[in-house]
DNA sequence: ATAAATTTAATTGCACACAATTAAACATTA
DNA sequence: TAATGTTTAATTGTGTGCAATTAAATTTAT
């Protein structure tokens, strides 16, 4: 394999915006993020909140250290945040008696409850894309993919 | 139509993470900014201050607002971020003259020559991700997209 | 058993993001 | 032209993200 440099006109191409994968999937993150708002400000959440939530509904409790695998987060953002999610009664923090490097995260009842309100938000953030389904589970799985290429 | 509630497994379901757009999307932007971080660092730039010189270097001068607009950023972010680039000589920022409203951001000298060393970014990064061609430009077109869709 | 290495969360410091507000400059309209 | 409305940046406050460090608990190796 033979390394060239790039042509002038080439890097012209290759440093436009559009050109990158890095912009789009960065500006979309964003404005995806942006589209949920409103269904998550009727909750009181936040994103990242959210995430944890959906997580916990599932497992009923994780460690500081299971969701911080999961969401690829680590604990300077996930120690905060979870503090706020405790002082609103959404969740509970405690050290694994068996463990005590560990902090158990648990649903309290409040937390628990946000979930009936919750489970229609996937739905409607489906209908408010506008998306083909099939459109929707290809770009889905695409980014998957591409998740686990950068891991 | 019909509005239906989803049954409850269906609940199960739609609310896991990796069956949802926004997660992967999320994890994956922040993932590829990381993979951005090493060649970054050694220009002293962080992920966003790249993205404005990307836009510098295509058009020299450009208002707050038009950067605003092309990165989808407002000025809350932008502000801050561009005074950081005018510490580091790397931009500058004045009032322009026939409309005191806006602030006209250009190039130094020394944001200009970064250009040299950023050119090779783009191959950098895409040989790192270790994808083929075509999968990595029908991602990046499906991010277009959806980036059109959510504005 | 004990010293060394590892794991885990918390803390610190910095840089985004972004909603909401403010203030100045400009445009529009009565 | 004077009043009203709009556009643009800056500011403020909150909440992530994350690198780097610290400290405690546990595990591993000797």
């Amino acid at each position: 394999m033979t390394a060239t440099t790039p042509s002038s006109a080439d890097q012209n191409l290759l440093l436009k915006l559009e050109n990158q994968l890095c912009f789009p999937l960065y500006a979309a993150s964003r404005m995806l993020t942006k589209a949920y708002l409103p269904l998550l400000q009727e909750l009181d959440l936040t994103y990242p909140q959210y995430l944890v939530l959906l997580l916990l509904w599932e497992h009923e409790e994780l460690t500081v250290k299971e969701l911080g695998d999961n969401l690829l987060l680590d604990s300077g953002t996930l120690t905060p945040l979870l503090k706020r999610m405790e002082q609103k009664q959404w969740v509970s923090r405690r050290r694994d008696p068996r463990d005590e490097r560990s902090v158990i995260i648990g649903l309290q009842p409040a937390g628990a409850a946000l979930r009936q309100q919750a489970c229609r938000i996937p739905e409607q953030l489906f209908a408010k894309l506008g998306m083909p389904q099939a459109e929707f589970e290809a770009l889905r799985d695409q980014l998957n993919h591409l998740l686990t290429r950068l891991q």
